[in-house]
DNA sequence: TAGGCCATCTGGTCCT
DNA sequence: AGGACCAGATGGCCTA
């Protein structure tokens, strides 16, 4: 994961934070996309997913229908990257006898090619979704970062949508809030204090918004006062 | 040179 | 039967 360690400290923070959380994004995306038990891919016929950046996935669903002729062409053994394990001899046969079906040598060559350029086409468009993926998630364009990896790019993807919805999720008790017109009638939150009168009278939810002093004394607020008390919070760090 | 990442092939499984 | 999906295996490329 060299690229992770390349990533800014706030992003790379965020993700490997990600490890820890992975069920809400998951069944998301499995509410999202799965039909029936299977997923369909916006590549296929029967299309699926809708999401807003849908032009990547367009692409390669074009790409696909482009490239399905010229695949079957490709011998497995000619590819520069065709490492692969197993698969055909370079005399054509097949490696694995595999149940020895009724089909000629030359059908089972060409059932296996044209499996394996379907497989390659798949795996295309996987990665054209990917790189989908990559060009709305934030911290991913730097010139100075390297291309994310795929591991890195779902899990940042997943911290992204986490962040997202709780930032929702905050707007949401905000306006709940200001649409009940209440004066703040208690004293202003330790939390809060730093932040003034006006901060506290905006952000009633300290625990869910704001960090905890304990964070903010050891992380970026840290800073004491000539007492040794946080001069944020008052508090000891 | 080791390790990470990736593309490709392959056989198996499940679904339509 | 055919297609989609998956996981394992293999080899190439790149970087520390």
């Amino acid at each position: 994961m060299a690229e992770l360690k390349s990533l800014g400290g706030e992003s790379y923070l965020a993700l490997t934070q990600s490890y820890n959380q992975t069920a809400f994004a998951y069944s998301a995306v499995r509410s999202a996309g799965e039909a029936g038990g299977r997923v369909v891919y916006p590549g296929g016929a029967g299309g699926g997913l809708d999401f807003h950046h849908a032009a990547p996935l367009g692409k390669a669903a074009e790409s696909s229908g482009e490239q399905s002729g010229d695949d079957d062409e490709l011998l497995p053994f000619e590819g520069a990257k065709a490492g692969g394990g197993g698969g055909f001899e370079r005399d054509g046969k097949l490696k694995a006898a595999g149940g020895g079906g009724a089909k000629k040598p030359k059908e089972q060559r060409s059932l296996r090619l044209s499996i394996n350029a379907r497989e390659r086409r798949r795996m295309h468009d996987l990665n054209d979704a990917l790189d989908g993926l990559r060009s709305v998630i934030p911290y991913a364009h730097s010139p100075s970062v390297r291309k994310l990896s795929k591991i890195a790019t779902l899990l940042l993807a997943k911290n992204y949508i986490l962040m997202q919805a709780q930032a929702l999720e905050e707007m949401r008790r905000l306006v709940a809030y200001l649409n009940q017109g209440q004066t703040l009638s208690t004293p202003i939150p330790a939390t809060l204090a730093p932040f003034g009168q006006a901060a506290a009278a905006v952000y009633p939810f300290p625990g869910a918004a704001l960090p905890t002093c304990p964070e903010k004394c050891t992380a970026a607020f840290a800073g004491t006062t000539s007492s040794g008390l946080c001069k944020h919070c008052n508090e000891k760090p």
